[in-house]
DNA sequence: CTCAAAGTGTAGCCATGGCAACAAATTTGA
DNA sequence: TCAAATTTGTTGCCATGGCTACACTTTGAG
């Protein structure tokens, strides 16, 4: 667009990769509440029976009207079935979800951990860092736990 | 808020702690994008002599209305300076930032091709990471590639 | 059984960051 | 020089996820 032919100066990347690098970051961030709040509702649903749009908005430190909100959209996308007034469940496709986050999250903090960080600042960070972890990388951070590990 | 006094049911993690975690996420997301603009307007100017709008536009891969938007932001926010139809310039503060981001991401970076993340997906990676590495981690990050590099 | 408390839903507001479409200025090339 | 192309600015729209305030159920204590 701004200088395609006349390439008098140095490129420092490619725009177009680079594009591609952000794009991937803003999705990452469109599923991360859907990503927490699967997660979230598993966990309650199976520490506490049920999870209830209180106990959500509690732990996210957000406002009920907020939980709400979120919650009819995760509806509309599939991953949450609520009735009024009743508490929340997931869909099979929202469980998946929950499993695959929750797997993520402890492969992310348990290798902070196994890299030397403290167990709260590990704790703090992977909730920040497992969005935009790629496969490849998990299962790089996987081994090298596992290594670190059986030498400990 | 929901059962305090009486603990029927075991609690899986302090709600209160938990939001806290949460919350810092939030606040993350609320400096990534004036991050990755002032460390991209930092990069342009480096290396293109000026930073300009549809330049930005390109690189993040989103329209100059909304680059706009968000440079009107970060005027407001006292990190860039922009006169109408020029280039952008970075305040002090801005340039802080854009070093502070830059090394950050450089170790991100480095770290993850340290314990051998191919190249391409480190790269991806870090642009999302980045913004969730406290400090604390951030160091441990560092100190991990220079051992690794004494080795290789 | 009743009624207050707790929980849930809804409406309306805000800021952010997307977009397209149009307007205006600047740059460029013939 | 001056018209066309490019760049920049603006407006108005959308969805998300914040909030408060108010309305409505459900629940549980008395």
């Amino acid at each position: 667009m701004t200088k395609e032919m006349p390439p008098k100066i140095i490129i420092p990347a490619d725009p177009e990769h680079q594009a591609l690098r952000f794009n991937r970051v803003r999705e990452a961030h469109q599923t991360e509440t859907a990503e927490d709040y699967v997660e979230l509702i598993a966990d309650l649903i199976e520490t506490q029976g049920e999870a209830r749009v209180v106990d959500l908005a509690t732990r996210f430190g957000v406002s009920h009207a907020t939980v709400n909100k979120v919650i009819l959209r995760l509806n509309r996308e599939g991953l949450v079935v609520n009735k009024k007034y009743r508490s929340l469940f997931l869909t099979d496709e929202g469980r998946e979800l929950a499993a695959k986050c929750r797997e993520r999250h402890q492969v992310v903090t348990d290798f902070l951990k196994a890299i030397g960080v403290p167990d709260d600042i590990a704790e703090l960070d992977a909730e920040g860092v497992e969005h935009h972890v790629s496969a490849e990388t998990l299962k790089i951070f996987k081994a090298f736990t596992r290594k670190t590990r059986k030498i400990s």
